[in-house]
DNA sequence: CTTGAGATAGAACGTTCGGTCTACTTATGT
DNA sequence: ACATAAGTAGACCGAACGTTCTATCTCAAG
Protein backbone atom coordinates (compact mmCIF):
# COMPACT_ATOMS: atom_id res chain seq x y z
CA UNK A 1 0.00 0.00 0.00
CA UNK A 2 1.52 2.97 -1.31
CA UNK A 3 1.19 6.48 0.85
CA UNK A 4 -0.81 8.52 -1.03
CA UNK A 5 1.68 10.97 -1.73
CA UNK A 6 0.65 13.87 -4.47
CA UNK A 7 3.34 16.38 -5.37
CA UNK A 8 5.67 17.84 -3.13
CA UNK A 9 5.35 21.66 -1.43
CA UNK A 10 7.86 22.27 -4.58
CA UNK A 11 5.48 21.33 -7.38
CA UNK A 12 2.77 22.92 -5.25
CA UNK A 13 4.02 26.50 -5.16
CA UNK A 14 4.63 26.43 -8.54
CA UNK A 15 1.22 24.73 -10.29
CA UNK A 16 -0.29 28.00 -7.82
CA UNK A 17 2.15 30.46 -8.97
CA UNK A 18 1.66 29.44 -12.60
CA UNK A 19 -2.46 30.32 -11.96
CA UNK A 20 -2.09 33.01 -9.21
CA UNK A 21 0.54 34.99 -11.60
CA UNK A 22 -1.57 34.73 -15.12
CA UNK A 23 -4.98 35.58 -13.34
CA UNK A 24 -3.46 38.29 -10.80
CA UNK A 25 -0.60 39.29 -11.94
CA UNK A 26 3.06 38.62 -10.72
CA UNK A 27 2.16 41.67 -7.47
CA UNK A 28 0.02 38.76 -6.53
CA UNK A 29 1.13 38.41 -2.57
CA UNK A 30 3.28 35.53 -0.78
CA UNK A 31 0.51 35.13 0.92
CA UNK A 32 -1.93 34.26 -1.20
CA UNK A 33 0.53 32.25 -3.37
CA UNK A 34 0.93 29.90 0.38
CA UNK A 35 -2.79 29.47 0.91
CA UNK A 36 -3.51 28.12 -2.92
CA UNK A 37 -0.51 26.19 -2.90
CA UNK A 38 -1.31 24.76 1.21
CA UNK A 39 2.91 25.16 1.46
CA UNK A 40 3.67 26.25 5.04
CA UNK A 41 5.84 30.08 4.80
CA UNK A 42 9.36 28.48 5.27
CA UNK A 43 8.76 26.18 2.20
CA UNK A 44 9.20 28.87 0.14
CA UNK A 45 11.83 30.87 1.20
CA UNK A 46 13.84 27.30 1.18
CA UNK A 47 12.75 25.90 -2.27
CA UNK A 48 12.93 29.48 -4.11
CA UNK A 49 14.68 31.86 -2.29
CA UNK A 50 11.72 34.48 -1.70
CA UNK A 51 9.52 35.87 -3.69
CA UNK A 52 11.34 36.84 -7.01
CA UNK A 53 12.99 33.49 -7.34
CA UNK A 54 9.32 31.64 -7.17
CA UNK A 55 7.98 34.47 -10.07
CA UNK A 56 11.24 33.39 -12.00
CA UNK A 57 10.77 29.68 -11.82
CA UNK A 58 7.70 30.10 -12.59
CA UNK A 59 8.25 31.89 -15.15
CA UNK A 60 11.17 29.50 -16.69
CA UNK A 61 8.77 26.72 -17.01
CA UNK A 62 5.93 28.21 -18.51
CA UNK A 63 7.85 29.13 -21.46
CA UNK A 64 9.40 25.30 -21.39
CA UNK A 65 5.75 24.27 -21.72
CA UNK A 66 4.71 26.87 -24.11
CA UNK A 67 8.16 26.46 -26.13
CA UNK A 68 6.52 22.41 -26.18
CA UNK A 69 3.39 23.86 -27.53
CA UNK A 70 4.90 25.39 -30.36
CA UNK A 71 6.46 22.63 -31.31
CA UNK A 72 3.28 20.29 -30.73
CA UNK A 73 1.13 22.55 -32.46
CA UNK A 74 3.66 22.52 -35.68
CA UNK A 75 4.03 18.71 -35.51
CA UNK A 76 0.06 18.39 -35.80
CA UNK A 77 0.21 20.32 -39.16
CA UNK A 78 2.42 17.81 -40.92
CA UNK A 79 5.96 18.76 -42.50
CA UNK A 80 5.16 21.65 -44.82
CA UNK A 81 6.47 24.94 -43.61
CA UNK A 82 4.23 27.41 -44.53
CA UNK A 83 1.62 24.40 -43.21
CA UNK A 84 2.96 24.80 -40.13
CA UNK A 85 3.73 28.05 -39.12
CA UNK A 86 -0.10 28.81 -40.45
CA UNK A 87 -0.90 26.76 -37.57
CA UNK A 88 0.35 28.19 -34.71
CA UNK A 89 -2.12 31.56 -35.87
CA UNK A 90 -5.14 28.69 -35.81
CA UNK A 91 -3.63 27.72 -32.27
CA UNK A 92 -3.26 31.32 -31.21
CA UNK A 93 -7.35 31.47 -32.03
CA UNK A 94 -7.94 29.00 -29.93
CA UNK A 95 -5.97 30.20 -27.24
CA UNK A 96 -7.43 34.08 -27.70
CA UNK A 97 -10.72 32.69 -27.56
CA UNK A 98 -10.46 30.92 -23.96
CA UNK A 99 -12.86 32.71 -21.74
CA UNK A 100 -10.11 33.56 -19.05
CA UNK A 101 -7.68 34.51 -21.71
CA UNK A 102 -5.33 37.32 -20.12
CA UNK A 103 -3.06 38.34 -22.44
CA UNK A 104 0.76 37.56 -23.01
CA UNK A 105 1.41 36.46 -19.25
CA UNK A 106 5.34 37.28 -20.19
CA UNK A 107 4.85 41.10 -21.55
CA UNK A 108 2.67 41.61 -18.55
CA UNK A 109 5.20 40.42 -16.52
CA UNK A 110 7.75 42.21 -18.15
CA UNK A 111 5.84 45.08 -17.74
CA UNK A 112 5.08 45.02 -14.58
CA UNK A 113 8.61 43.78 -12.99
CA UNK A 114 9.71 47.48 -12.61
CA UNK A 115 13.13 46.12 -11.56
CA UNK A 116 15.25 45.77 -15.05
CA UNK A 117 17.20 43.04 -12.76
CA UNK A 118 14.66 41.02 -11.62
CA UNK A 119 15.57 37.45 -13.06
CA UNK A 120 12.43 37.12 -14.68
CA UNK A 121 13.26 39.30 -17.68
CA UNK A 122 15.94 37.09 -18.56
CA UNK A 123 13.60 34.28 -18.78
CA UNK A 124 11.53 35.77 -20.90
CA UNK A 125 14.13 37.43 -22.77
CA UNK A 126 15.46 34.07 -23.75
CA UNK A 127 12.01 32.74 -24.34
CA UNK A 128 10.90 35.26 -27.22
CA UNK A 129 14.52 34.52 -28.39
CA UNK A 130 13.77 30.82 -28.41
CA UNK A 131 10.31 31.39 -30.66
CA UNK A 132 12.06 33.32 -32.70
CA UNK A 133 14.52 30.66 -33.93
CA UNK A 134 11.59 28.25 -34.22
CA UNK A 135 9.76 30.39 -36.75
CA UNK A 136 13.21 31.29 -38.01
CA UNK A 137 14.28 27.91 -38.69
CA UNK A 138 10.64 26.72 -40.61
CA UNK A 139 11.43 30.17 -42.68
CA UNK A 140 14.40 28.86 -43.35
CA UNK A 141 12.80 25.47 -44.82
CA UNK A 142 10.35 27.30 -46.49
CA UNK A 143 13.07 28.73 -48.53
CA UNK A 144 12.28 32.62 -47.33
CA UNK A 145 14.44 35.24 -48.56
CA UNK A 146 14.85 37.13 -45.36
CA UNK A 147 14.03 34.45 -42.51
CA UNK A 148 15.24 36.32 -39.40
CA UNK A 149 13.46 39.46 -40.66
CA UNK A 150 10.01 37.37 -41.24
CA UNK A 151 10.65 35.77 -37.84
CA UNK A 152 10.54 39.07 -36.29
CA UNK A 153 7.16 39.71 -38.10
CA UNK A 154 5.79 36.97 -36.84
CA UNK A 155 6.35 37.46 -33.72
CA UNK A 156 5.05 41.26 -33.99
CA UNK A 157 1.98 39.10 -35.03
CA UNK A 158 1.66 36.94 -32.16
CA UNK A 159 2.08 39.54 -29.88
CA UNK A 160 -0.70 41.72 -31.48
CA UNK A 161 -2.72 39.28 -31.52
CA UNK A 162 -2.21 38.39 -27.97
CA UNK A 163 -2.67 42.30 -27.10
CA UNK A 164 -6.09 42.93 -29.32
CA UNK A 165 -7.24 39.02 -27.60
CA UNK A 166 -7.12 40.60 -24.19
CA UNK A 167 -8.90 43.89 -24.93
CA UNK A 168 -10.81 43.63 -27.89
CA UNK A 169 -11.48 40.06 -27.71
CA UNK A 170 -14.84 40.36 -30.15
CA UNK A 171 -13.03 41.51 -32.99
CA UNK A 172 -10.99 37.97 -34.06
CA UNK A 173 -7.70 39.11 -33.71
CA UNK A 174 -5.43 36.07 -34.50
CA UNK A 175 -8.19 35.18 -38.27
CA UNK A 176 -6.69 39.05 -38.56
CA UNK A 177 -2.98 38.01 -38.40
CA UNK A 178 -3.20 34.44 -39.96
CA UNK A 179 -4.13 36.58 -43.15
CA UNK A 180 -1.05 38.95 -42.49
CA UNK A 181 0.77 35.87 -41.65
CA UNK A 182 0.56 34.49 -45.10
CA UNK A 183 1.30 37.57 -46.63
CA UNK A 184 4.79 37.65 -44.68
CA UNK A 185 5.23 34.42 -45.62
CA UNK A 186 5.09 34.74 -49.30
CA UNK A 187 8.09 36.13 -49.48
CA UNK A 188 9.85 39.55 -48.83
CA UNK B 1 2.76 93.00 -10.45
CA UNK B 2 1.31 89.09 -10.73
CA UNK B 3 2.02 86.23 -7.90
CA UNK B 4 3.74 84.05 -9.77
CA UNK B 5 1.28 81.31 -9.63
CA UNK B 6 2.41 78.22 -10.96
CA UNK B 7 -0.12 75.11 -11.42
CA UNK B 8 -2.07 74.30 -8.63
CA UNK B 9 -2.32 71.01 -6.86
CA UNK B 10 -4.38 69.19 -9.23
CA UNK B 11 -2.25 70.01 -12.15
CA UNK B 12 0.86 68.61 -10.60
CA UNK B 13 -0.88 66.04 -9.41
CA UNK B 14 -1.97 64.30 -12.92
CA UNK B 15 1.40 65.33 -14.35
CA UNK B 16 3.63 63.36 -11.68
CA UNK B 17 0.88 60.64 -12.34
CA UNK B 18 1.84 60.74 -16.10
CA UNK B 19 5.62 60.64 -15.37
CA UNK B 20 5.10 58.06 -12.71
CA UNK B 21 2.55 55.50 -13.46
CA UNK B 22 4.14 55.10 -16.75
CA UNK B 23 7.81 54.56 -15.92
CA UNK B 24 6.73 53.15 -12.62
CA UNK B 25 3.48 51.11 -13.64
CA UNK B 26 0.15 51.97 -12.14
CA UNK B 27 1.28 50.32 -9.11
CA UNK B 28 2.81 53.42 -8.03
CA UNK B 29 2.33 54.33 -4.03
CA UNK B 30 0.33 57.45 -2.88
CA UNK B 31 3.19 58.91 -0.75
CA UNK B 32 5.78 58.65 -4.07
CA UNK B 33 3.21 60.32 -6.25
CA UNK B 34 2.55 62.98 -3.34
CA UNK B 35 5.83 63.58 -3.51
CA UNK B 36 6.82 64.07 -7.10
CA UNK B 37 4.01 66.43 -7.44
CA UNK B 38 5.09 68.33 -3.78
CA UNK B 39 0.70 67.95 -3.01
CA UNK B 40 -0.38 67.72 0.42
CA UNK B 41 -2.29 64.20 0.67
CA UNK B 42 -5.06 65.61 1.28
CA UNK B 43 -5.44 67.05 -1.53
CA UNK B 44 -5.37 64.16 -3.55
CA UNK B 45 -8.57 62.67 -1.89
CA UNK B 46 -10.42 66.24 -2.70
CA UNK B 47 -9.65 66.44 -6.13
CA UNK B 48 -9.73 62.93 -7.20
CA UNK B 49 -11.31 60.70 -4.35
CA UNK B 50 -8.67 58.77 -4.43
CA UNK B 51 -5.88 56.49 -6.11
CA UNK B 52 -7.98 55.12 -8.40
CA UNK B 53 -10.10 58.38 -9.24
CA UNK B 54 -6.28 60.04 -10.06
CA UNK B 55 -4.95 57.14 -12.05
CA UNK B 56 -8.36 57.49 -13.85
CA UNK B 57 -7.85 60.57 -14.45
CA UNK B 58 -3.91 60.37 -15.77
CA UNK B 59 -5.27 57.63 -17.99
CA UNK B 60 -8.38 59.96 -19.56
CA UNK B 61 -6.03 63.39 -19.79
CA UNK B 62 -3.41 60.49 -21.64
CA UNK B 63 -5.35 59.16 -24.08
CA UNK B 64 -7.16 62.77 -25.34
CA UNK B 65 -3.73 63.66 -25.89
CA UNK B 66 -2.55 60.92 -27.80
CA UNK B 67 -5.80 61.21 -29.58
CA UNK B 68 -4.84 64.52 -30.55
CA UNK B 69 -0.77 62.83 -31.88
CA UNK B 70 -2.56 60.49 -33.88
CA UNK B 71 -4.95 63.47 -35.39
CA UNK B 72 -1.81 65.98 -35.68
CA UNK B 73 0.29 63.36 -36.95
CA UNK B 74 -2.44 62.87 -39.59
CA UNK B 75 -2.71 66.56 -40.21
CA UNK B 76 0.90 66.72 -40.81
CA UNK B 77 0.87 63.90 -43.46
CA UNK B 78 -1.49 66.04 -46.04
CA UNK B 79 -4.53 64.72 -47.34
CA UNK B 80 -4.03 61.30 -49.31
CA UNK B 81 -5.87 58.87 -46.63
CA UNK B 82 -2.70 56.29 -47.25
CA UNK B 83 0.00 58.86 -46.49
CA UNK B 84 -1.62 59.68 -43.60
CA UNK B 85 -2.01 56.11 -42.23
CA UNK B 86 1.31 55.03 -42.85
CA UNK B 87 2.57 58.22 -41.11
CA UNK B 88 1.09 56.72 -38.26
CA UNK B 89 3.75 53.97 -38.32
CA UNK B 90 6.28 56.51 -39.21
CA UNK B 91 5.89 58.18 -36.30
CA UNK B 92 5.26 54.88 -34.21
CA UNK B 93 9.29 54.15 -35.22
CA UNK B 94 10.19 57.32 -33.46
CA UNK B 95 8.49 56.79 -30.53
CA UNK B 96 9.49 53.31 -30.06
CA UNK B 97 12.52 54.18 -30.43
CA UNK B 98 12.83 57.03 -27.97
CA UNK B 99 15.47 55.90 -24.84
CA UNK B 100 12.50 55.48 -22.21
CA UNK B 101 10.12 54.07 -24.37
CA UNK B 102 8.32 51.14 -21.99
CA UNK B 103 5.69 50.17 -23.64
CA UNK B 104 2.02 51.10 -24.41
CA UNK B 105 0.62 52.60 -21.49
CA UNK B 106 -2.75 51.27 -21.79
CA UNK B 107 -2.08 47.77 -22.34
CA UNK B 108 0.17 48.20 -19.09
CA UNK B 109 -2.67 49.57 -17.13
CA UNK B 110 -5.66 47.01 -18.33
CA UNK B 111 -2.61 44.12 -17.40
CA UNK B 112 -2.23 45.49 -13.99
CA UNK B 113 -5.54 46.72 -13.18
CA UNK B 114 -6.69 43.23 -11.60
CA UNK B 115 -10.10 44.70 -10.67
CA UNK B 116 -12.50 44.90 -13.92
CA UNK B 117 -14.61 47.17 -12.24
CA UNK B 118 -11.60 49.85 -11.82
CA UNK B 119 -12.65 52.97 -13.72
CA UNK B 120 -9.45 53.02 -15.73
CA UNK B 121 -10.74 49.87 -17.84
CA UNK B 122 -13.63 52.59 -19.39
CA UNK B 123 -10.85 54.72 -20.52
CA UNK B 124 -8.91 52.42 -22.18
CA UNK B 125 -11.69 50.87 -23.58
CA UNK B 126 -13.27 54.02 -25.08
CA UNK B 127 -9.84 55.60 -26.07
CA UNK B 128 -9.32 52.17 -28.06
CA UNK B 129 -12.91 52.72 -29.94
CA UNK B 130 -11.78 56.38 -30.88
CA UNK B 131 -8.58 55.02 -32.83
CA UNK B 132 -10.61 52.50 -34.30
CA UNK B 133 -13.02 55.15 -35.66
CA UNK B 134 -10.21 57.48 -36.37
CA UNK B 135 -8.36 54.49 -39.08
CA UNK B 136 -11.56 53.21 -40.03
CA UNK B 137 -12.65 56.91 -41.11
CA UNK B 138 -9.46 57.03 -43.19
CA UNK B 139 -9.59 53.77 -44.83
CA UNK B 140 -13.36 54.76 -45.76
CA UNK B 141 -12.10 57.67 -47.54
CA UNK B 142 -9.57 55.19 -48.65
CA UNK B 143 -12.11 53.58 -50.14
CA UNK B 144 -11.36 49.93 -48.12
CA UNK B 145 -13.37 47.57 -49.18
CA UNK B 146 -13.44 46.18 -45.39
CA UNK B 147 -12.52 49.84 -43.35
CA UNK B 148 -13.61 48.36 -40.07
CA UNK B 149 -11.93 44.48 -40.11
CA UNK B 150 -8.32 46.55 -41.77
CA UNK B 151 -8.83 48.82 -39.01
CA UNK B 152 -8.47 45.69 -36.47
CA UNK B 153 -5.65 44.56 -38.42
CA UNK B 154 -3.85 47.84 -38.28
CA UNK B 155 -4.80 48.04 -34.46
CA UNK B 156 -3.46 44.87 -34.06
CA UNK B 157 -0.15 45.89 -35.75
CA UNK B 158 0.23 49.49 -33.45
CA UNK B 159 -0.31 47.06 -30.40
CA UNK B 160 2.12 44.66 -31.80
CA UNK B 161 4.85 47.18 -32.97
CA UNK B 162 4.67 48.98 -29.29
CA UNK B 163 4.92 45.00 -27.61
CA UNK B 164 8.03 44.41 -29.82
CA UNK B 165 9.47 47.50 -28.72
CA UNK B 166 8.85 47.49 -25.31
CA UNK B 167 10.51 43.51 -25.08
CA UNK B 168 12.62 43.26 -28.73
CA UNK B 169 13.75 46.69 -29.41
CA UNK B 170 16.71 46.20 -31.78
CA UNK B 171 14.33 44.71 -34.14
CA UNK B 172 12.66 47.61 -35.42
CA UNK B 173 9.25 46.63 -35.47
CA UNK B 174 7.58 49.76 -36.56
CA UNK B 175 9.40 49.26 -40.27
CA UNK B 176 8.02 45.25 -40.35
CA UNK B 177 4.60 46.64 -39.63
CA UNK B 178 4.80 49.49 -42.29
CA UNK B 179 5.17 46.82 -44.51
CA UNK B 180 2.44 45.02 -43.41
CA UNK B 181 0.17 47.84 -43.14
CA UNK B 182 0.67 48.54 -46.65
CA UNK B 183 -0.67 45.47 -47.27
CA UNK B 184 -3.51 46.07 -45.41
CA UNK B 185 -4.45 49.53 -47.26
CA UNK B 186 -4.18 47.85 -50.49
CA UNK B 187 -7.13 45.76 -50.25
CA UNK B 188 -9.66 43.42 -48.98
C1' DC C 1 -10.58 93.43 8.80
C1' DT C 2 -12.82 89.39 8.58
C1' DT C 3 -14.23 85.30 6.84
C1' DG C 4 -13.94 81.15 4.43
C1' DA C 5 -12.09 78.18 1.00
C1' DG C 6 -8.13 75.74 -0.36
C1' DA C 7 -3.77 74.22 0.47
C1' DT C 8 -0.01 72.25 3.45
C1' DA C 9 2.10 69.28 6.99
C1' DG C 10 2.00 65.31 9.17
C1' DA C 11 0.24 62.05 12.73
C1' DA C 12 -2.28 58.00 12.87
C1' DC C 13 -5.38 54.01 11.38
C1' DG C 14 -5.69 49.23 10.08
C1' DT C 15 -3.98 46.21 6.53
C1' DT C 16 -0.87 44.00 3.80
C1' DC C 17 3.69 43.41 2.22
C1' DG C 18 8.03 40.24 1.87
C1' DG C 19 10.94 37.98 4.91
C1' DT C 20 12.82 35.73 9.36
C1' DC C 21 12.45 32.79 13.09
C1' DT C 22 11.00 29.16 16.58
C1' DA C 23 8.61 25.03 17.70
C1' DC C 24 6.28 20.94 16.42
C1' DT C 25 5.22 17.09 13.23
C1' DT C 26 5.98 13.83 9.62
C1' DA C 27 8.45 10.88 6.60
C1' DT C 28 12.48 8.34 5.19
C1' DG C 29 16.66 5.60 5.34
C1' DT C 30 19.95 2.91 7.94
C1' DA D 1 14.50 2.00 16.71
C1' DC D 2 16.47 6.01 16.01
C1' DA D 3 18.53 9.90 13.57
C1' DT D 4 18.00 13.11 10.12
C1' DA D 5 15.88 15.83 6.80
C1' DA D 6 11.76 18.10 5.21
C1' DG D 7 7.36 20.14 5.96
C1' DT D 8 3.76 22.61 8.78
C1' DA D 9 1.98 26.19 11.69
C1' DG D 10 2.17 30.49 13.06
C1' DA D 11 4.14 34.38 15.67
C1' DC D 12 6.79 38.24 14.57
C1' DC D 13 9.56 42.05 12.17
C1' DG D 14 9.93 46.58 9.92
C1' DA D 15 8.25 48.76 6.03
C1' DA D 16 4.87 50.30 2.80
C1' DC D 17 0.14 50.39 1.52
C1' DG D 18 -4.33 53.53 0.88
C1' DT D 19 -7.06 56.30 3.73
C1' DT D 20 -8.76 59.47 7.39
C1' DC D 21 -7.99 62.94 10.41
C1' DT D 22 -6.54 67.32 12.97
C1' DA D 23 -4.10 71.46 12.89
C1' DT D 24 -1.98 75.27 10.67
C1' DC D 25 -1.19 78.41 6.98
C1' DT D 26 -2.33 81.46 2.79
C1' DC D 27 -4.87 84.37 0.31
C1' DA D 28 -8.53 86.49 -2.18
C1' DA D 29 -13.49 88.07 -1.77
C1' DG D 30 -16.80 90.50 0.92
Amino acid sequence: MTTRTGPGPRERLLEAGRELTYRQGVGIGVDALLKAANVARRSLYEHFGGKDGLIAEVLRRSTSEDEEHYRQTMRSAGDDPRARLLAVFDRLAEIVDEPDFRGCRYLAADLALTDPGHPGHAVTRDYRERVHRLLEDELIRLGHAEPAVAADQLLLLIDGVMAAGATRPRTRPAASARRLAEHVLDGR
